[in-house]
DNA sequence: CAGTGGTCTAGACCACCGG
DNA sequence: CGGTGGTCTAGACCACTGT
């Protein structure tokens, strides 16, 4: 006999998993408390607490204070997609990166975009426009308005050579962003840019970032041909 | 002077990201490490552990063993989708959420699905299609393929009132799975039962799921006009 | 108001890996 | 080899919330 040693909390994370799918601990049922789980595995308590913790956070069981923890009716599955920056999602294909600026214009806000975000009437814009190849083959179109409240040194970039995406990662890193993906038909000007049939489904990404709740940045970004968002989970 | 209270890990994480953000801490540099943190906050080295392990977890610094912690160079940003069960989808938009079964059908896998997936010649797959709809209006068309092998009891379920995915769910819960979402056109078959027009682009999802390795299932579901996957991150 | 989970501590041991 | 992060412990205090 060999003494077990201790659990991990990877080691009770897996037990916990198998407990749930075997249906010992069933849907909507209490599992035991920390404590006791503590007790019936020799372990700490915090170790208990990380497992379940963590399993929580991947929408597996519910916890609430004095109420226990629950496994969850219906799970909720969580895919996460990395959102790399163009240059590296071509790249990562083995295809050569390409970029050009195709306009860059000061301005106001659109219309829509005040609405949509809340900007104050005269709020000042750089709107550019842009593509991405892979190789030869267009890869991604994009059209951007940049808050120059937010980021007043965007005045001095000219955009000509480093796509506005890389810029405003180096120079704006790590703000709060919402993003969403639809199905959009291409126009003819935005076919004519991605070499698709007026008209073709494409990929749309709408993206908004802020910066300390203040507007940075909102890109429209249309696909080219065969694009798809995928994951494991 | 009141005495500063000792930091949590959520104070610690936004003094982190500040620094980050305010270039105190500049992209691939390394930043102290734990010991020295913990001298710095007048907390524990576990606390600054678990702001620090979590802000690795979210891609924005890199952590090594021996060779300490950097900011990362390029942010890899993470978006997490929840990926719910339809009806719950629906039901969350306020709208009625109804079920139908279209077709039932016993027969061999077919060929693409057998070369994607690495199938043998002669598995046995039960094969659906069925629709999900918000009021009246049609929110998603699935086409399913379920793996008897995998899910023998399946053959036994009629899924005339609950659907394949809430059937299978509760039947064979937590497996492994893989998500795609693209931009596809509606046929003139799927253009009627989504109430699209021909040719409309419509979000198309396909995703495998399998079970210790074995392939449970794969689906594709296209989704009724304006459907958008959406996150903040 | 009592019992649950959420968090923190001070210390410890160890795996890993760069020099 | 030695220093880093990764993990665990035994205990503590506390916030929240169901009864």
């Amino acid at each position: 006999m060999t003494a077990p040693d201790r659990p991990s909390f990877r080691v009770l994370k897996a037990e916990f998993l198998r407990r749930i799918r075997a249906r010992v601990w069933e849907p909507g049922a209490l599992i035991p408390g920390e404590h006791e789980l503590a007790a019936e595995f020799g372990c700490a308590r915090a170790t208990i607490n990380r497992a379940l913790t963590e399993l929580a956070d991947e929408g597996v069981i519910e916890r609430r204070r004095r109420a226990g923890t629950r496994v969850k009716l219906s799970p909720v599955r969580q895919a996460r997609f990395e959102i790399p920056i163009v240059r590296a999602e071509v790249e990562a294909t083995g295809a050569a990166y390409r970029y050009a600026l195709v306009s860059r214009a000061l301005g106001r806000a659109p219309d829509w975009l005040r609405a949509l975000r809340d900007l104050p009437d005269d709020a000042r814009m750089l709107h550019l426009v842009c593509m991405h190849y892979a190789d030869a083959r267009p890869f991604q179109h994009e059209e951007r308005w940049i808050n120059i409240a937010a980021v007043p040194q965007v005045e001095a970039a000219d955009f000509g050579a480093v796509g506005p995406n890389e810029w405003l990662v180096q120079a704006v890193p790590f703000t709060d962003a919402e993003i969403g993906f639809s199905a959009a038909a291409a126009d003819p000007r935005l076919a004519e840019f991605l070499s698709v049939a007026p008209g073709e489904p494409v990929m749309l990404a709408e993206r908004t970032t802020w910066l300390e709740g203040q507007l940075v940045t909102h890109v429209r970004l249309h696909f080219g041909r065969g694009y798809r968002l995928t994951t494991r989970y």
